[in-house]
DNA sequence: GTCTATACTTCGATAGAC
DNA sequence: GTCTATCGAAGTATAGAC
């Protein structure tokens, strides 16, 4: 179908306005959560008018959709790279205890299950981010010698991305207890597998 | 503060209206998310006019506190059971796999993020509920004679509640890929300390 | 004690002016 | 190609009728 009857513009995708909207989005998104996102307050927070909104994304769906997209991109690389890092697990481990990440994908998955015009664009990318990640686990247990009877990497992937978000949670509703434990425990295993961490990656923006 | 001059007249808490707006209300919380929970919406699932939750409840801030406090208290006193149970460990783990508990205890913690006025009493019954967990969880290691250096109690019980969360968020996505390793693993690990599941828990409602 | 009429605010969205 | 004037629906909340 190619949209018979739309006489409706629609904003260019270079212009500078357009990225200032996602912008403010996202930084909504982070701080409000999904329910903080509505056109009025987008625009307040870029400095422009709500009626922009909708001439640079038509639909409310579409500016969430755009925000998905720039920032998923971008965390497939984020997340290929380390997951090729000289520490993968490690490395895996750092990325699932950013803040600001875990909170948009919460956010998004949070999304998804409200806004089905939305739902599958954001399935079908979590599908392959998973699948990206257990086939590189896959083959670091395998270079490790890890027994993957015991250990399934993908459940290995499930613990180390599920912990972090509950703590990210909780911490900030301020219980704490028995978060130091249990990061102590996950690193007490990763250092069992992968050996002591050698670096930090690259500090949150 | 006594309400010096506040005229305004609440309905009775004995109130079958008042229940039916309860009942309403933490069914829109499962189903759509406490963004889907608007007066409008909460009368109108139960067959009333939206005024009469502002009746009952004068704010939205009070409906959704009022429907925290039925299923807190409801919670403290199931969980109180599960942990007396003869397989504690076991007992927590379903108890933390029950769908609506998990969704209801998600849509909570998202919403004390965005509403000050619930916040305080969110955070103290979490941490409420982890001390209950806690203390409980820590009589059960010493009687299994359980390395806690090894495993705390405090990050046993983190891991046991994580998982379950994030799996269900993904199961709703469609994402399953590792689930059945994850829980498998988890639960080889209960074994482990606790012998073989004697008996499944009461059915979920 | 219970409910309704009504006010005011914010929301998403479109049509049309520049 | 860019932005504004404006609308109808949905949101919260109060004052007052029964």
């Amino acid at each position: 179908m190619t949209t018979a009857s739309s006489p409706r513009r629609i904003g260019a995708e270079s212009s500078k306005t357009r990225a200032q909207l996602l912008d403010a989005a996202e930084q909504l998104l982070l701080e409000e959560g999904y329910a903080g996102v509505t056109s009025r307050r987008v625009a307040a927070k870029a400095g422009l008018k709500p009626q922009l909104v909708h001439y640079y994304f038509r639909a409310m769906d579409d500016l969430f959709l755009a925000v998905f997209r720039r920032g998923a991109e971008h965390n497939l690389e984020r997340q290929a790279r380390a997951l090729a890092s000289p520490q993968p697990l490690w490395a895996l481990w750092e990325f699932n205890n950013e803040p600001a990440g875990t909170t948009l994908t919460m956010e998004f998955a949070a999304l998804a299950n409200r806004r089905p015009a939305i739902r599958d664009e954001i399935a079908s990318y979590a599908e392959r981010f998973r699948k990206q990640e257990a086939e590189a686990l896959d083959r670091v247990f395998r270079t490790y010698g890890i027994d993957r009877d015991e250990l399934p990497p993908t459940a290995a992937l499930i613990v180390m991305s599920s912990i972090p978000r509950i703590l990210l949670i909780e911490a900030a509703l301020g219980v704490r207890t028995g978060h130091a434990e249990t990061v102590a425990l996950v690193e007490r295993y990763l250092t069992r597998l992968e050996g002591q961490r050698q670096s930090r990656s690259t500090p949150s923006r």
